[in-house]
DNA sequence: ATGGCTAACATGGTTAGA
Protein backbone atom coordinates (compact mmCIF):
# COMPACT_ATOMS: atom_id res chain seq x y z
CA UNK A 1 0.00 0.00 0.00
CA UNK A 2 1.33 3.35 -0.98
CA UNK A 3 -0.05 6.30 0.78
CA UNK A 4 1.50 9.83 -0.25
CA UNK A 5 0.69 13.87 0.40
CA UNK A 6 1.09 16.83 -1.94
CA UNK A 7 0.45 20.19 -1.25
CA UNK A 8 -0.45 21.24 -4.83
CA UNK A 9 -0.55 24.97 -4.54
CA UNK A 10 -4.21 25.35 -6.37
CA UNK A 11 -5.83 22.27 -7.52
CA UNK A 12 -7.58 24.19 -10.29
CA UNK A 13 -3.83 24.95 -11.69
CA UNK A 14 -1.96 21.96 -10.90
CA UNK A 15 -5.14 19.31 -11.66
CA UNK A 16 -2.98 18.41 -15.11
CA UNK A 17 0.00 17.65 -13.29
CA UNK A 18 -1.81 15.24 -10.49
CA UNK A 19 -3.32 13.70 -13.76
CA UNK A 20 0.22 12.60 -14.85
CA UNK A 21 1.71 11.92 -11.62
CA UNK A 22 -0.88 9.57 -10.51
CA UNK A 23 -0.81 8.03 -13.86
CA UNK A 24 2.88 7.15 -13.53
CA UNK A 25 3.12 7.26 -9.93
CA UNK A 26 -0.22 5.20 -8.38
CA UNK A 27 -0.76 4.90 -4.86
CA UNK A 28 -3.88 3.31 -3.04
CA UNK A 29 -4.15 7.12 -1.18
CA UNK A 30 -3.23 10.61 -1.13
CA UNK A 31 -3.81 13.77 0.51
CA UNK A 32 -3.74 16.96 -0.90
CA UNK A 33 -3.63 20.12 0.67
CA UNK A 34 -3.96 24.23 -0.31
CA UNK A 35 -6.91 22.98 -3.14
CA UNK A 36 -7.38 27.03 -2.66
CA UNK A 37 -11.35 26.18 -4.31
CA UNK A 38 -14.73 26.26 -3.05
CA UNK A 39 -16.25 22.55 -2.95
CA UNK A 40 -18.63 23.23 -5.66
CA UNK A 41 -15.36 23.63 -7.62
CA UNK A 42 -13.45 20.24 -7.31
CA UNK A 43 -13.16 18.11 -9.94
CA UNK A 44 -15.09 15.32 -9.07
CA UNK A 45 -15.49 13.81 -12.30
CA UNK A 46 -12.16 14.03 -13.35
CA UNK A 47 -10.91 12.41 -10.05
CA UNK A 48 -13.75 9.32 -10.70
CA UNK A 49 -12.30 9.17 -14.38
CA UNK A 50 -9.09 7.96 -12.60
CA UNK A 51 -10.86 5.30 -10.50
CA UNK A 52 -10.17 7.07 -7.71
CA UNK A 53 -12.72 7.85 -4.42
CA UNK A 54 -12.59 11.22 -3.24
CA UNK A 55 -13.61 13.46 -0.50
CA UNK A 56 -12.74 16.76 -0.06
CA UNK A 57 -13.18 20.27 2.37
CA UNK A 58 -11.93 22.93 0.70
CA UNK A 59 -12.62 26.61 0.85
CA UNK A 60 -12.38 30.13 -1.85
CA UNK A 61 -8.70 31.00 -2.00
CA UNK A 62 -7.06 29.72 0.90
CA UNK A 63 -6.34 26.61 2.30
CA UNK A 64 -8.21 23.04 1.41
CA UNK A 65 -7.62 19.39 1.74
CA UNK A 66 -8.83 16.32 -0.01
CA UNK A 67 -8.14 12.53 0.55
CA UNK A 68 -7.98 9.88 -3.23
CA UNK A 69 -7.92 7.01 -2.98
CA UNK A 70 -8.34 3.39 -4.72
CA UNK A 71 -10.81 2.03 -2.51
CA UNK A 72 -13.84 3.68 -0.93
CA UNK A 73 -13.02 6.22 1.60
CA UNK A 74 -15.25 5.14 5.26
CA UNK A 75 -16.35 7.30 8.04
CA UNK A 76 -15.34 10.45 6.65
CA UNK A 77 -13.90 13.31 9.01
CA UNK A 78 -13.70 17.18 8.18
CA UNK A 79 -11.78 19.16 10.37
CA UNK A 80 -11.20 18.66 14.07
CA UNK A 81 -14.27 18.05 16.58
CA UNK A 82 -14.42 20.55 18.59
CA UNK A 83 -12.27 22.89 17.39
CA UNK A 84 -14.08 25.39 15.52
CA UNK A 85 -11.66 26.81 12.81
CA UNK A 86 -13.05 28.44 9.57
CA UNK A 87 -9.65 27.31 8.58
CA UNK A 88 -10.20 24.13 6.33
CA UNK A 89 -6.79 22.26 6.72
CA UNK A 90 -7.86 18.94 7.80
CA UNK A 91 -10.01 15.83 6.68
CA UNK A 92 -9.84 11.85 7.60
CA UNK A 93 -11.24 8.84 6.09
CA UNK A 94 -10.26 5.07 6.63
CA UNK A 95 -9.07 3.64 3.44
CA UNK A 96 -8.95 -0.53 3.48
CA UNK A 97 -8.83 -0.98 7.79
CA UNK A 98 -6.21 2.19 7.72
CA UNK A 99 -7.05 5.45 9.42
CA UNK A 100 -5.56 8.54 6.74
CA UNK A 101 -5.61 11.85 8.63
CA UNK A 102 -4.50 14.62 6.16
CA UNK A 103 -3.70 18.00 7.53
CA UNK A 104 -2.53 21.17 6.36
CA UNK A 105 -0.69 23.06 9.34
CA UNK A 106 -0.69 26.35 9.40
CA UNK A 107 2.16 28.60 7.90
CA UNK A 108 2.79 30.74 11.04
CA UNK A 109 4.31 33.77 8.57
CA UNK A 110 6.72 34.93 10.88
CA UNK A 111 7.63 33.82 15.09
CA UNK A 112 5.32 35.85 17.30
CA UNK A 113 3.22 37.23 14.69
CA UNK A 114 -0.75 36.49 15.51
CA UNK A 115 -0.34 33.42 12.72
CA UNK A 116 2.06 31.99 14.41
CA UNK A 117 0.18 32.29 17.82
CA UNK A 118 -2.42 30.67 15.45
CA UNK A 119 -0.48 27.76 14.56
CA UNK A 120 1.18 26.91 17.94
CA UNK A 121 -2.56 26.78 18.99
CA UNK A 122 -3.99 24.98 15.96
CA UNK A 123 -0.70 22.12 17.08
CA UNK A 124 -2.18 22.03 20.67
CA UNK A 125 -5.36 20.87 19.09
CA UNK A 126 -4.10 18.69 16.75
CA UNK A 127 -2.24 17.08 19.68
CA UNK A 128 -5.40 16.35 21.44
CA UNK A 129 -6.98 15.29 18.03
CA UNK A 130 -4.14 12.25 17.34
CA UNK A 131 -3.92 10.98 20.63
CA UNK A 132 -7.30 10.39 20.34
CA UNK A 133 -7.24 8.74 17.10
CA UNK A 134 -4.15 6.54 18.40
CA UNK A 135 -6.23 5.32 21.05
CA UNK A 136 -9.53 4.38 18.15
CA UNK A 137 -7.37 3.50 14.83
CA UNK A 138 -3.82 1.23 15.34
CA UNK A 139 -3.22 1.62 11.72
CA UNK A 140 -2.66 5.17 11.76
CA UNK A 141 -0.81 7.55 9.25
CA UNK A 142 -1.04 11.08 9.29
CA UNK A 143 -0.08 12.93 6.05
CA UNK A 144 0.45 16.83 5.13
CA UNK A 145 2.30 19.92 4.50
CA UNK A 146 3.29 20.12 8.73
CA UNK A 147 4.82 23.48 7.24
CA UNK A 148 7.66 22.66 10.45
CA UNK A 149 11.21 21.22 9.26
CA UNK A 150 11.63 18.77 11.87
CA UNK A 151 15.38 18.92 12.17
CA UNK A 152 18.51 20.65 10.96
CA UNK A 153 18.91 18.18 8.44
CA UNK A 154 15.85 18.85 6.81
CA UNK A 155 17.07 22.60 6.04
CA UNK A 156 19.21 23.64 3.57
CA UNK A 157 21.08 26.50 5.46
CA UNK A 158 20.02 25.83 8.91
CA UNK A 159 22.16 29.27 10.01
CA UNK A 160 20.48 31.00 8.40
CA UNK A 161 16.68 30.09 9.27
CA UNK A 162 17.62 29.62 12.74
CA UNK A 163 14.85 30.75 15.21
CA UNK A 164 12.36 31.05 12.63
CA UNK A 165 9.14 29.88 11.39
CA UNK A 166 9.31 26.42 10.73
CA UNK A 167 12.43 25.53 12.71
CA UNK A 168 11.93 27.37 15.91
CA UNK A 169 11.81 25.56 18.94
CA UNK A 170 8.11 25.81 20.00
CA UNK A 171 6.84 24.43 16.47
CA UNK A 172 9.25 21.60 16.43
CA UNK A 173 8.55 20.69 20.16
CA UNK A 174 4.89 20.77 18.88
CA UNK A 175 5.91 18.45 16.13
CA UNK A 176 7.97 16.30 18.78
CA UNK A 177 4.94 16.00 20.73
CA UNK A 178 2.85 14.13 18.06
CA UNK A 179 6.11 11.89 17.65
CA UNK A 180 6.35 10.77 21.12
CA UNK A 181 2.36 10.24 21.65
CA UNK A 182 3.56 7.35 19.36
CA UNK A 183 4.42 8.59 15.63
CA UNK A 184 6.75 7.66 13.49
CA UNK A 185 8.51 9.99 10.61
CA UNK A 186 8.38 7.55 7.88
CA UNK A 187 11.43 9.09 5.75
CA UNK A 188 13.55 8.95 8.57
CA UNK A 189 12.78 5.32 9.10
CA UNK A 190 15.44 4.59 5.97
CA UNK A 191 18.84 5.44 4.08
CA UNK A 192 18.17 9.13 2.35
CA UNK A 193 20.29 11.47 0.28
CA UNK A 194 21.98 14.58 1.72
CA UNK A 195 19.50 17.68 0.82
CA UNK A 196 16.10 15.80 0.58
CA UNK A 197 13.63 18.22 0.88
CA UNK A 198 9.62 18.84 -0.03
CA UNK A 199 9.97 22.44 -0.83
CA UNK A 200 11.78 24.84 -2.48
CA UNK A 201 10.99 28.56 -2.70
CA UNK A 202 9.91 29.63 -6.61
CA UNK A 203 11.87 32.24 -5.82
CA UNK A 204 15.95 33.10 -6.25
CA UNK A 205 16.07 29.45 -8.25
CA UNK A 206 15.99 28.07 -5.08
CA UNK A 207 14.88 24.46 -6.48
CA UNK A 208 17.62 24.67 -8.95
CA UNK A 209 20.36 25.33 -6.22
CA UNK A 210 18.36 22.78 -3.68
CA UNK A 211 17.51 25.22 -1.05
CA UNK A 212 14.58 23.83 -0.18
CA UNK A 213 12.73 22.54 3.30
CA UNK A 214 11.18 19.18 4.20
CA UNK A 215 8.25 20.23 5.80
CA UNK A 216 6.03 17.86 3.95
CA UNK A 217 5.53 14.64 5.84
CA UNK A 218 4.02 10.83 6.07
CA UNK A 219 3.99 9.90 10.08
CA UNK A 220 2.45 6.92 11.17
CA UNK A 221 1.34 4.23 13.94
CA UNK A 222 3.87 2.12 15.61
CA UNK A 223 1.80 -0.78 13.79
CA UNK A 224 2.36 0.83 10.40
CA UNK A 225 5.94 2.04 10.69
CA UNK A 226 6.57 -1.66 11.31
CA UNK A 227 5.77 -2.30 8.23
CA UNK A 228 6.95 0.70 6.39
CA UNK A 229 9.09 -0.60 3.65
CA UNK A 230 9.75 2.79 2.34
CA UNK A 231 9.55 6.61 1.98
CA UNK A 232 10.97 9.24 -0.81
CA UNK A 233 10.52 12.45 -1.97
CA UNK A 234 9.03 12.56 -5.59
CA UNK A 235 11.28 16.04 -7.37
CA UNK A 236 9.93 14.93 -10.84
CA UNK A 237 6.74 17.19 -10.67
CA UNK A 238 9.00 20.31 -9.52
CA UNK A 239 10.99 20.42 -12.48
CA UNK A 240 7.77 20.11 -14.55
CA UNK A 241 6.46 23.36 -16.29
CA UNK A 242 4.40 25.67 -13.99
CA UNK A 243 4.66 23.05 -10.86
CA UNK A 244 3.36 23.67 -7.20
CA UNK A 245 6.61 24.45 -5.27
CA UNK A 246 6.14 21.02 -2.77
CA UNK A 247 6.63 18.07 -4.13
CA UNK A 248 4.56 14.88 -3.33
CA UNK A 249 6.28 12.18 -0.82
CA UNK A 250 5.08 8.62 -0.60
CA UNK A 251 5.91 5.78 2.15
CA UNK A 252 5.15 2.37 1.17
CA UNK A 253 3.76 -0.73 3.36
CA UNK A 254 3.77 -4.16 3.28
CA UNK A 255 0.01 -4.23 3.68
CA UNK A 256 -2.17 -5.50 1.05
C1' DA B 1 20.08 43.21 -1.48
C1' DT B 2 14.67 41.08 3.55
C1' DG B 3 13.64 41.06 -2.79
C1' DG B 4 13.67 37.72 -6.12
C1' DC B 5 7.97 33.92 -7.71
C1' DT B 6 3.26 32.18 -7.95
C1' DA B 7 -1.81 32.19 -7.15
C1' DA B 8 -6.22 34.38 -5.90
C1' DC B 9 -8.95 38.18 -6.44
C1' DA B 10 -9.17 41.47 -9.36
C1' DT B 11 -8.65 43.61 -13.61
C1' DG B 12 -3.81 47.07 -10.41
C1' DG B 13 -2.06 46.17 -6.65
C1' DT B 14 -2.69 43.68 -2.35
C1' DT B 15 -2.53 39.36 0.47
C1' DA B 16 -0.48 35.04 1.38
C1' DG B 17 2.53 31.48 1.03
C1' DA B 18 7.31 29.26 3.31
Amino acid sequence: MKIATWNVNSLRVRLPQLKQWLTESPVDAIGLQELKQPDEDFPAEEIDALGLHAAWYGQKTYNGVAILARQPLEDVEYGIPGFEDPQRRVIAATIAGVRLINVYVPNGQAVGSDKYVYKLEWLRQLQAYVADALARHPQLAIVGDYNIAPEDRDVHDPAKWEGSVHVSAAERDALAELLRAGLTDTFRQFEQPDGAYSWWDYRMGAFRRNHGLRIDLVLASRELADRCIGCHVDRRPRTWERPSDHAPVVATFDIA
